[in-house]
RNA sequence: GUGGAUAUAGUUCAGUUGGUUAGAGCGCCAGAUUGUGGCUCUGGAGGUCGUGGGUUCAAGUCCCACUAUCCACCCCA
């Protein structure tokens, strides 16, 4: 126990960390271009707010949240989810009363007690965006817009966007007595645990992967059948600016999404290759969590994406992501009237910004040049009783092996070229 | 939470019907004549065989429990 990771955690090794630098720094460009700022909030947060955000019939509140009482006695949940704490923030801070829209982003861990598969863990990372108080659907667009050129610029075009609309509290009533009418004749086809869904949540019975389900929900009536003339235009306009970014995309009834504050646009981002878990981004419009929470009626749309899952997704598709270079110099050192040399040198060349690396190993020389070359250092130097002598040294470039006879004074420079 | 599979060096894996000092590739370290890497060759270090019980003259090998990992379901990122 002592040196293992807790179940469903993961340590991100240097062989690994390299990758999440490239794929952060891509979403922190991206969500600069688009306008987006970062918000931070902390890693827990009282226990009523994801009880009130998240919704108390989410099997996330039911059955996934880190909950436990601190010391005083108070309830606190490790972050379950991105979205709530981040409309806590804006009303705590009072940004609602800012100029508007907010546009926000977050790289966060996310806390869920589940039990660990492939691309599920106790501890994951979701890079989010939120638009809080706009309630055009070029809002949504945008926020998909995001998702899709992340997953562009890293060379992932083979996922599928599915998007839904799951109507507001008024159409999804009338939605909802419709399905539930409709399976209500079809009970005894349905399995055990679709005959649960139907009274819990009957969209979800959409979602059964059960062959006499699927028979049945084939004729069931669509949410796009039943939503209002409000919910339906927006879902026209999403489509429209959809079709003007010239982003391909599913209409898919069968999502549902989990969270109970979903309104209007649902979506997921899917990948095929990473086995069951293949939803790599989900989102969606949620009109009414903000005023839920204590908030001004203000509506809000955004998403959640998996890092590892998108790191998944990249490994199946064989895409690389560049890896970090070596050193541009290696100085190896005889001596130590040379070592005191060389690291003081190293140091100077350090603070001038070039990647020097130097042996702590008390290593031969032979041994030295062997660390340089499994460093991949670009230039390597031998600095002896001799280099010390005469100020030159023989500058190594190690692709080519060429040795030039240079002053030492005069390495940063041919480095720098 | 339900169901299934697995657990041997740092790592990927061998390990014969239970039978002496548990093996290999890769990786790591050191050498192959004097101050220079990559390739090759030689040698070396490194294992409580997941943990704890049990069966047996004898357990890495059989049985049980626990833990962890992987896979599917539920659900989700």
């Amino acid at each position: 126990m002592l040196t293992k990771a807790p179940r469903g955690t993961k340590d991100i090794l240097p062989s690994e960390s390299y990758k999440w630098q490239y794929i952060e720094g891509l979403i922190r460009e991206i969500c600069d271009v688009y306008g987006f700022k970062e918000i931070r909030t902390p890693g827990f947060e009282h226990t009523e707010l994801f009880l009130r955000g998240v919704g108390e019939s989410t099997d996330i509140v039911r059955k996934e949240m880190y909950t436990f009482n601190d010391r005083s006695g108070r309830s606190i949940t490790l972050k379950a989810e991105g979205t709530s704490p981040a409309v806590r923030a804006f009303i705590e801070y009072g940004l609602y009363a800012e100029t508007q829209p907010t546009k926000l982003y977050y790289i966060t861990p996310v806390y869920r007690y589940e039990k660990p598969q492939a691309g599920r863990l106790r501890e994951h990372h979701q890079f989010g965006v939120e638009i809080f108080g706009a309630k055009s659907a070029s809002a949504d667009a945008e926020v998909i817009s995001i998702a899709m050129t992340l997953l562009k610029k890293l060379g992932l075009n083979n996922l599928e966007l599915r998007i839904n609309s799951v109507g507001c509290p008024v159409c999804r009533k009338n939605y909802n007595r419709a399905l539930k009418e409709f399976l209500g004749q079809h009970l005894d086809e349905l399995c055990d645990d679709c005959k649960v869904r139907y009274e819990v949540n009957p969209m979800r019975v959409l979602d059964c992967k059960v062959e006499s389900c699927k028979r049945v929900t084939k004729e069931a009536p669509l949410i796009t059948d039943y939503l209002c003339d409000d919910c339906r235009n927006h879902f026209e306009e999403l489509k429209k600016y959809l079709d003007a970014l010239g982003y391909e995309y599913i209409v898919d009834p069968r999502i549902v999404r989990g969270l109970d504050y979903y309104t209007k646009t649902a979506f997921e981002i899917i990948s095929k290759d990473i086995g069951a878990q293949g939803t790599v981004c989900g989102g969606g419009r949620y009109d009414g969590l903000i005023e839920e929470i204590g908030g001004p009626s203000m509506p809000g749309v955004g998403f959640g994406m998996g890092i590892e899952r998108l790191l998944l997704t990249l490994e199946q598709n064989g895409i690389e992501i560049p890896k970090p270079e070596g050193p541009d110099l290696f100085i190896a050192y005889i001596g130590d009237e040379a070592k005191l040399f060389t690291f003081t040198f190293a140091n100077k060349l350090r603070f001038n910004g070039l990647k020097v690396e130097i042996d702590h190993m008390e290593r031969s020389l032979k041994a030295q040049m062997k660390y340089a070359n499994k460093l991949n250092a670009k230039f390597a130097v031998v600095i002896g009783e001799e280099e010390l002598e005469s100020k030159k040294v023989k500058l190594k470039n190690m692709a080519t092996g060429e040795e030039t006879e240079i002053l030492i004074d005069e390495i940063e420079k041919a480095i720098k070229n």
